[in-house]
RNA sequence: GCGGGCGUGGCGGAAUGGUAGACGCCGGGGACUUAAAAUCCCCUGAGCUUUGCUCGUGCGGGUUCGAGUCCCGCCGCCCGUACCA
């Protein structure tokens, strides 16, 4: 070992040939090892790896390598969401194809990732967009549509009508489309969906069991399936309304379509009757008024009325983001019908309000303004009376209100037959009357919606079904599959190429054998996501997937990303894995055992404001001379504003780009960087500084590493004990995914190894340094490793043993406390008795000079930690 | 509004109720060098009457021999979100 520097870029392409031709990180399902599934979020090939990749592959790359020293057989592998909508863009803007585009994308992010020496198993790569892939998908959805898991229905849509294409609600901005800036229409199309909502009770009780996952995903998870409990019922109106036009669903998109709400009972052709939802049937005898919402069918029948359509469009306009519905005043429009109380048969005012969503439950509620907050803001500005039916206690039957409902619990007054009881037992007196009298039925109501999956786009995986002009719509004979998509396609006008394609939606029914048409919609790309880890698992030719070879690598040990996907993505693949469990082609229903969201890479932002126009202009951080006080334009020399420290993006101009990173400090240093310092779950702020530290280290650690002596004598005993405790403490906290706390292990063990003389003990320490370094810096390690004499890879080698005696000092620290206050440290033998601590922490001076005489009170003895004096 | 998270040096952050600030970055001083880079050593929470003492983990209380950690009440920031009946 003569050379003085690690050069990496010498090192890391050796290196990762080397694990290549060895195919040192190819599973094995056949290895009677056990097995550890590691999986990090596939990427989207939107043309570069970013930071934001490079932290979330290095802490799932520091696991497989760590578990594979384990003695894990490890499953780590990669591939491609390469479907969607950037690639369509890019076929418009630039005239390529969208097939094309993704693979020259998926090659050079392939390259990049390469580079980084990620311990990956390339032979099971594949991208959604391979017909491979999503034949197999059409199978499994098809499968799923003879289970009766799949429908179609109408279902409303944006619509932009200059792309001619239909747009996510996220693509709604301002109610224009975000790339043509149309005003968006609502349109109705013939959609296809997942019953979901089967599973939903299933998904929300599954949660409990996830305890590797984050509290935080859970919780959002539970929310979004919104399970609710209480009473359908419905108020007889006062007169008979005869049915108007217009009367239909709710606005909804393909990705949370909303079924028709179940019809009020209907008269002949008119509305006799009001139907609401409530979670507060304890509450009836409170109820001063009924509202609905401003497309509930009785609305639009009284649309007619020019006042009523004037309400009803101001109620349409308003603001849908969480802040401005938490200060929109609540309006309401009385009209002229009234509603009668099942008990006490009073006339209860309907008023249309904008409060009320006709998405939820039946688009009509009844209003207690004393124990619910909006129907009491409600009341107050319509003048509504206010009544009292939950109190404290029944002597506060009459108490008045504060300026606000009571939502809480209570015993119920002013309530006829429900006076006394609890809350809760009054909720199921009233459902359980409702029932016997045949008005009302205990209900649950989800906030869940089906699955709609149906895109009308080219580049996702094609639906298989046939639309026969005598059968309706056919699934494709399997014989037929994969439907592929088309190659000669067509961007130069807007709308679905599918669809315009002169031939390829032309084809025969299979069971008349009549002339018929393919569907044009292609799939939602969250199907391509909810069961590529099967796939990673076993990829068989001729089927999805073979059960036993999953059921060896199944659930997903530890699965990485970021937390955007927390609802959907998550969300979709527990639906799906339960879906294929429940027609038997798998035997596990959480495909991920342990969930962990890690943090973004920031930086911070460099900007100077246009004098002229106002809004700052941003600079990256290349232009940029950073010092300690301040930061200058490269250009101009004059200050920069350094800003706060927020994702990196491109708007921004606040992107670290890591191929040019890699360039100048190698693999590791980067990969190294991405461990320290910050917790994974939190933001890593990106810093010139940090890298240049990293960099460094990776030359402290070689140069160490190069003063290796094989042939060193004698013992250390204390560098012994560090060694261990290194050892287990950095296992102990891979394990616990605290990276940034197993860097700072390996810091110290580094620097002691550093002041220690030359001993056999010594050189033991750099052996066992080089394995704790192997995960994180994996080509220093192999380096260091070859370079020690060793013929095998470091990758291979086991993780350093453990001596459980060396892991406990002979010699602990004492703290000398007087009254909870430190006086003075002090040593003894580890296990010393309490007596002899006491005895010792007495002869400390400074402890003698605190105490100053005082008697003594009390003495607290910590074994092995402290001693406190009370005085 | 609701739900979740966070608040500790100049910065990122450590700390089973038991020596607050591990480790890294920045900064200061020194060694080596003709010089620079690289490297190495020392210092680096504030203050004071400096063998030592006082203060110090967002604020105010409490429990405890002892609180960054537990409890109660506030404040601030971040993320998520659904006026869900």
């Amino acid at each position: 070992m003569s050379d003085t520097r690690f050069d990496p870029s010498v090192a890391d392409g050796r290196w990762q040939r080397a694990w290549a031709e060895a195919g040192t990180f190819t599973a094995d399902s056949a290895s009677p090892k056990p097995k550890s599934y590691i999986l990090e979020m596939f990427p989207y090939p939107s043309g570069r790896i970013h930071m934001g990749h490079v932290r979330n592959y290095t802490m799932g790359d520091v696991l497989a390598r760590y578990q594979k020293m384990r003695g894990f057989e490890v499953l780590h592998p990669m591939g491609w969401d390469a479907f969607g909508m950037p690639a369509e863009n890019a076929a418009m803007e630039k005239g390529v194809h969208p097939g094309g585009w993704t693979r020259a994308n998926i090659a050079q992010m392939k390259a990049q990732l390469q580079r980084i020496g990620f311990a990956l198993d390339w032979t099971r790569e594949f991208a959604t967009c391979d017909p491979e892939y999503y034949s197999h998908e059409q199978a499994l959805f098809l499968d799923l549509y003879e289970a009766g898991l799949v429908y179609r229905k109408e279902s409303t849509v944006n619509w932009d009508p200059v792309d001619m294409t239909v747009l996510a609600n996220e693509q709604v901005i301002d109610g224009k489309g975000w790339r043509s800036g149309a005003e968006v229409e609502k349109r109705k199309l013939n959609q296809w969906f997942l019953k979901i909502t089967d599973f939903a009770d299933d998904l929300l009780e599954g949660l409990g069991s996830l305890e590797d996952w984050p509290e935080k995903v859970r919780l959002m998870q539970e929310n979004w399936i919104g399970k609710s409990q209480g009473l359908e019922f419905s108020f007889e109106l006062s007169k008979p309304l005869p049915l108007g036009e217009g009367v239909g669903d709710g606005g909804s998109t393909p990705a949370d379509a909303v079924p028709p709400p179940p019809a009020p009972p209907q008269g002949e052709g008119s509305l006799q009757r009001l139907a609401v939802y409530t979670t507060r049937p304890d509450t009836i005898f409170g109820a001063s008024f009924c509202a609905i919402a401003a497309d509930h069918p009785i609305a639009q029948g009284l649309a007619g009325d020019p006042a009523v359509a004037a309400f009803i469009d101001q109620c349409k306009k308003g603001a849908t983001t969480a802040a401005a519905l938490e200060t929109a005043e609540k309006l309401g429009f009385r009209t002229p019908i009234t509603a009668k109380h099942p008990f006490t048969g009073a006339d209860l005012p309907v008023f249309i309000a904008n409060f009320v969503l006709m998405e939820y439950g039946t688009g009509a509620v009844m209003g207690v303004p004393g124990h619910d907050q909006r129907d009491f803001e409600f009341a107050t500005k319509y003048g509504l009376p206010i009544a009292r039916v939950v109190a404290a206690d029944p002597a506060q039957a009459d108490a008045p209100f504060k300026g606000a409902a009571e939502a809480g619990d209570g015993v119920i007054v002013n309530s006829d037959f429900l006076n006394g009881m609890t809350v809760e037992e009054a909720k199921q007196a009233v459902i359980a009357r409702a029932e016997s009298e045949g008005w009302g039925t205990g209900k649950t109501v989800w906030r869940l919606r089906d699955w709609g999956v149906s895109r009308q786009r080219y580049w996702g995986t094609p639906i298989p079904i046939i639309h026969s002009p005598d059968h309706g719509p056919v699934p494709v004979p399997r014989d037929q599959l994969p439907v592929v998509l088309p190659e000669d396609i067509d961007f130069s006008e807007p709308g679905n190429p599918l669809d315009r394609h002169p031939t390829w939606k032309h084809t025969t029914c299979p069971i008349s054998g009549k002339p018929a048409l393919r569907e044009t919609d292609t799939l939602d790309t969250f199907v391509d996501s909810s069961w590529y880890f099967l796939r990673f698992a076993s990829q068989p030719a001729d089927k999805p997937f073979d059960p036993e070879e999953v059921a060896k690598w199944m659930p997903v040990q530890h699965y990485i990303g970021g937390i955007e996907h927390a609802i959907l993505h998550l969300l979709y693949a527990r639906f799906w894995t339960r879906a294929l469990a429940h027609i038997g082609k798998i035997d596990v229903k959480e495909p991920f055992a342990a969930l962990f969201t890690q943090g973004m890479v920031t930086h911070e932002t460099y900007s100077r404001i246009d004098e002229a126009r106002g809004v700052p202009v941003f600079f990256g951080p290349e232009d940029v001379n950073r010092t300690s006080e301040g930061a200058t334009l490269l250009a101009d020399g004059a200050p920069v504003e350094v800003g706060r420290v927020i994702k990196m993006s491109k708007s921004k101009k606040n992107v670290v780009d890591p191929d040019a990173i890699i360039a100048r400090h190698g693999a590791d240093a980067v990969r190294w960087f991405m461990l320290s310092d910050s917790p994974p779950e939190r933001d890593l702020p990106w810093s010139d500084a940090g890298i240049e530290g990293c960099a460094r280290f990776v030359q402290r650690l070689w140069r160490l590493f190069s003063a290796y002596d094989a042939d060193a004598t004698g013992e250390d005993r204390a560098l012994d004990r560090k060694t261990h405790q290194t050892i287990a403490a950095v296992a102990a906290d891979i394990e616990a995914l605290g990276f940034n706390k197993a860097v700072a292990r390996i810091y110290e063990l580094t620097g002691a190894v550093e002041k220690a003389a030359p001993s056999a003990s010594r050189s033991a320490a750099i052996r066992a340094l080089v394995h704790l370094a192997a995960p994180m810096m994996p080509h220093l390690a192999e380096e260091a490793w070859a370079a020690m004499g060793n013929t095998t890879l470091i990758a291979d080698a086991p993780w350093p043993e453990v001596d459980p005696a060396l892991l406990v000092d002979d010699e602990v620290t004492i703290a000398i406390q007087h009254m909870g206050k430190l006086r003075d440290t002090l040593t003894a033998p580890k296990g010393a008795s309490k007596e002899d601590l006491e005895a010792l922490a007495m002869s400390s001076a400074n402890l003698q000079r605190s105490i100053n005489g005082a008697p003594i009170r009390k003495v607290i003895v910590v074994p092995d930690r402290l001693v406190n004096i009370v005085t």
